[in-house]
RNA sequence: GGGCGAUUAGCUCAGCGGUAGAGCGCCUGCCUUACAAGCAGGAUGUCCCUGGUUCGAACCCUGGAUCGCCCA
């Protein structure tokens, strides 16, 4: 280890330690609270609640390096910022969970009631939320926690309430009997979204439906149906033929006879009916099938129900009663056979929805629900989104939102759960013992004594108020997310006011029809507005195999870990930078066995390296005279690198400020990583170590200051990638300044004077230069304190006047003897004929070093050189002589192309000549 | 069946009309008083295939292949 003659501020670097500190320090300070007086333009980001199911997995981590990038850019760029974080309940999710936990100890929710039983789901939500908000905290995130909400706050509630009372006021909510997509699991109907579609290896069974004599009798023809679900037979009231179907046609208005139940249905003509599929005939079952319910409702057929809540047969399936529905498929096929009414199984691919949250094939269900209607809602969404209400970025989302708006479908709201949002709606009971039905009346109210109230107007003194016991789907309180936690439905409030709309919702692709849409027509119905400016949709964390991560496959990576091994700022810097412009999901890099992920060392490699930068530049500016300010340097005593740097710094200064302002989030993070270490570290601390080490240098403190000030503009850019790292090392630069923080500074000022595009590309030559120097010593092998004569020639003058501007800095650079500037006239390649040398562009550089060198290798690396350069003639030839070339093409690109060729030429008769001195 | 995306170095991905780039990995030197979590140098590509547009295509258009996602 080295060991340093001047002792710095800074030790190692050690991300834990600092990133602890700092995360206690703002909230301490309470930093990052928002304040509707503060000076700037409003900017408000309200964060996806994440679920208080369990802890914080890595598309949470995602989404929040994401969105902490963005705001703290706004908050640094002057705008009045809020970023307000809270949680969602999750219906489903969090009652599974808990009734899993009453299973434990062999009880059901009846057992323990309504009320204990949400008692247990507080303290489920106190534990688990409690687990995420920490987590979140350990990012670095920069919300104001005072402004922190849950789903099922009280005044959140109060808005769910306000707005189901809007929606039924206009006509929108409605109570019908529709089927729903049953789950069977949760017991519960959930909406059309979170229904998945799987393919699976199914059977397609055919069985004889034996027709009916006008007499009533059984006769001894048929109809043949073909079927994937043979037990739902039990509720079949009619079977359907194509009136086109030639085959079929004269059967309409006859009537079969269903199995087992010993029913006499109607053969129906329905134009739906595929007559290509299976036989042709169709058996039909209305309350259990979504098709089915249409023919019936064409044809006038009676719903019925077979099936239990539970999944189990209900007393219309007769001998099947009290049986699970794929117990009963079993038995009814094999009695079928039985009694030969069977003719076929076939073998057959078909998609099966699944509860998405149950895991179990959904049951198409006959059930009075609560329904949204949508069709006017969204309508309004699709006229905002040919205005680009909401902006999407990357656009392409636009097109995805639209498509759903267009074939939207009324939204189920009412879920058979505890957990949730308890629908404001009373039933009104003539009899204290009557039974609720589809046609009890009903007040939607805002509580109970308004219930009352109404009630007694409508319905006089004799009534009994009970209310509905189902809670809402939980995206239908998500959808007012942007707003209810900004204070509405109280218009008057201050963060609304201020806040509303938000400036952009930042989120996954996979939730723009749950969420995204949910909250542009809630937000219109109720504001309306849109509920925010833009959109920015982002992809999914894929793990090291690009599946998908999820806990049911096990392939989560703990962002925790992470965190513990490499620090919060390289794992968000890491996630940023993996961020391309479309949007597309990204892949964690992941090692399982040693638990590491090189993508996010990549990123604390980073982060020590400007560690060590600071430290650097703290162990050289120890003079105290140097006093840090934020200078307006004199050309006349910059040398050469420090105009360099000014005109880098101010270029990415630029080019960053662009980039975080049009979202292109990932670019931006390679932006500041490629300046911060190749030009800064790389070459600028390089040139400024030759500077400091040397005794005479007169310019020492506006160098310093100069340094100071590179690094501090660095660490602000760097500041909402790195916040912790960066606030750190901001402090060791600015003595005395404890009590205020990087994260609320100003981005640097952009200086456009300094901009030199000429200067950069003399730069990039002279690096050039500097590298063909490094290579041929490295070809020649020489140790590294070997130090010899390099001779550097050209014609080009204004070029040997820059290098010889620089040539001290070359000369130590690449520990030459000296450096001997030549043009072409003053130099004899004779005598330099076995001298190791390269070309670059319109300059030759040689190493005069004959005696050691092996002429072969020599030879070798001339040859292979000049055959390079032979092939860029000939590719750059043929354009040349291309006439259509020469007239067509930009001019700049065909003196570029000429240019090109002259270099090649020069260095491949350079080459030649040098070859023929050799032999 | 309809739609969307991807296919570029061993791996992960940028680039989206002007003779191919980064990080990681690999090879060769270096413990050079900021950093071995580092420095310097190096090797590595029919840019999936196919036609076409163009002076010029990894990039635009046609057709196709493979993988992935969404909707029915």
């Amino acid at each position: 280890m080295n060991n340093p003659k001047r002792e710095s501020s800074l030790k190692s670097y050690s991300p834990l330690e600092i990133e602890q500190k700092w995360q206690k320090k703002w909230q301490d300070l309470e930093a990052f609270s928002a304040n509707v007086d503060k000076d700037g333009k409003p900017f408000c980001i309200v964060i996806p609640p994440p679920n208080v199911t369990g802890s914080l997995h890595m598309g949470h981590a995602f989404n929040t390096a994401l969105i902490d990038v963005i705001v703290r850019f706004q908050r640094l760029i002057g705008k009045n910022v809020l970023c307000l974080p809270g949680t969602d309940h999750a219906s489903i999710a969090v009652q599974t969970i808990l009734e899993k936990q009453i299973k434990k100890d062999g009880l059901e929710k009846e057992d323990i009631g309504r009320l204990k039983f949400l008692e247990k789901a507080w303290e489920w939500k106190e534990k688990s939320g409690g687990q995420i908000i920490s987590q979140l905290k350990s990012l670095g995130y920069s919300v104001d926690w005072s402004r922190e909400r849950f789903t099922l706050d009280q005044k959140l509630n109060d808005a769910v309430v306000e707005a189901f009372v809007i929606l039924h006021n206009k006509g929108l909510i409605y109570r019908g009997e529709y089927l729903v997509n049953w789950c069977p699991a949760s017991q519960s109907a959930v909406s059309d979204l979170e229904v998945e579609m799987r393919e699976i290896d199914g059977n397609l069974w055919h069985f004889k439906y034996p027709l009916l004599n006008e007499n009533g009798s059984t006769s001894s023809n048929y109809l043949e149906v073909a079927t994937t679900r043979p037990e739902t037979l039990l509720g079949d009231t009619a079977v359907a033929v194509n009136p086109l179907d030639k085959r079929y046609q004269n059967f309409i208005g006859m009537k079969v006879k269903v199995p087992f139940v010993d029913r006499d249905i109607p053969v129906v003509g329905d134009s739906h009916v595929d007559m290509e599929f299976g036989t042709g005939c169709v058996k039909v079952t209305p309350a259990h099938d979504a098709n089915d319910f249409e023919i019936g409702k064409r044809n006038n057929l009676k719903q019925i129900n077979i099936m239990n809540k539970d999944g189990t047969l209900n007393d219309n399936a007769g001998k099947f009663q009290n049986l699970d529905r794929y117990v009963a498929r079993k038995q009814i096929i094999s009695e079928l056979d039985s009694i030969g009414l069977l003719t076929k199984i076939e073998e057959y691919k078909h998609t099966v929805p699944f509860s998405e949250r149950g895991k179990v094939p959904i049951e198409p269900l006959l059930s009075t629900q609560w329904f949204l209607k949508m069709d006017n809602i969204s309508r309004e969404c699709l006229e905002k989104n040919n205005l680009e209400q909401p902006n999407f970025i990357p656009k392409r989302w636009q097109k995805v939102y639209k498509d759903w708006l267009v074939h939207i479908n009324d939204w189920c709201i009412s879920r058979q759960l505890w957990w949730g949002h308890q629908i404001p709606a009373w039933y009104v009971l003539q009899t204290p013992d009557e039974t609720i039905t589809q046609n009890t009346p009903y007040i939607i109210a805002r509580n109970e004594k308004e219930a009352f109230n109404n009630a007694t107007e409508e319905f006089g003194s004799e009534f009994k108020l009970v209310r509905d016991k189902d809670v809402l789907d939980t995206w239908f309180s998500s959808g007012l997310w942007p707003f209810s936690t900004l204070g509405w439905p109280n218009v008057d409030n201050e963060d609304f006011k201020k806040w509303y709309p938000n400036s952009v919702l930042v989120t996954g692709f996979d939730i723009i029809f749950f969420w995204v849409a949910r909250m542009t027509m809630m937000g219109n119905v109720f504001t309306s507005k849109i509920p925010f400016h833009d959109v920015y949709i982002h992809g999914l964390v894929r793990d090291e195999n690009n599946k998908k991560m999820s806990k049911s496959a096990g392939n989560g990576i703990d962002p925790l870990l992470l965190i513990n091994k490499y620090g919060s700022d390289a794992l968000r810097f890491a996630l940023v930078r993996e961020v391309a412009g479309a949007g597309q999901d990204i892949r964690l890099d992941y090692d399982r066995k040693n638990k590491t992920s090189s993508t996010v060392e990549a990123s604390r490699n980073f982060a020590n390296k400007l560690w060590n930068a600071t430290k650097f530049v703290l162990m050289n500016c120890s003079s105290s005279k140097v006093e840090f300010k934020k200078s307006d340097y004199v050309d006349g005593h910059l040398d050469l690198t420090d105009q360099w740097i000014l005109s880098k710094l101010n270029r990415t200064k630029k080019e960053l400020y662009n980039l975080l302002h049009n979202y292109k989030l990932g670019e931006s993070a390679k932006l500041i990583y490629e300046f911060a270490w190749n030009d800064f570290c790389d070459w600028y601390l390089e040139f400024q170590k030759l500077r400091f080490n040397n005794p005479e240098f007169k310019h020492r403190i506006l160098s310093e200051s100069l340094l100071k000030e590179v690094l501090d503009n660095i660490l602000t850019m760097m500041n909402p990638f790195m916040p912790h790292l960066t606030e750190e090392l901001w402090h060791s630069l600015h003595v005395g300044t404890d009590d205020i923080l990087l994260s609320l500074q100003r981005w640097p000022n952009i200086d456009e004077k300094y901009l030199d595009d000429n200067l950069e590309k003399s730069f990039d030559k002279l690096f050039d230069i500097i590298r063909l120097i490094r290579n041929l010593r490295a070809e020649l092998g020489l140790k590294p304190a070997q130090q010899i004569s390099i001779f550097l020639v050209s014609d080009d003058i204004k070029l040997l006047e820059f290098v010889k501007k620089m040539s001290e800095d070359i000369r130590l650079i690449t520990k030459a003897l000296d450096i001997n500037i030549l043009k072409q006239d003053e130099f004899s390649k004779q005598d330099f004929a076995k001298s190791f040398s390269g070309i670059v562009g319109n300059l030759e550089v040689y190493l005069p070093f004959e005696g050691i060198i092996n002429m072969e290798s020599l030879k070798e690396k001339l040859l292979k050189d000049q055959s390079k350069a032979n092939e860029d003639i000939k590719v750059l030839n043929n354009r040349i002589l291309n006439k259509n070339f020469i007239n067509k093409a930009p001019k700049n690109v065909v003196d570029e192309c000429k240019s090109k060729l002259k270099e090649a030429t020069a260095k491949s008769n350079s080459i030649s000549k040098k070859l023929e001195m050799l032999s």
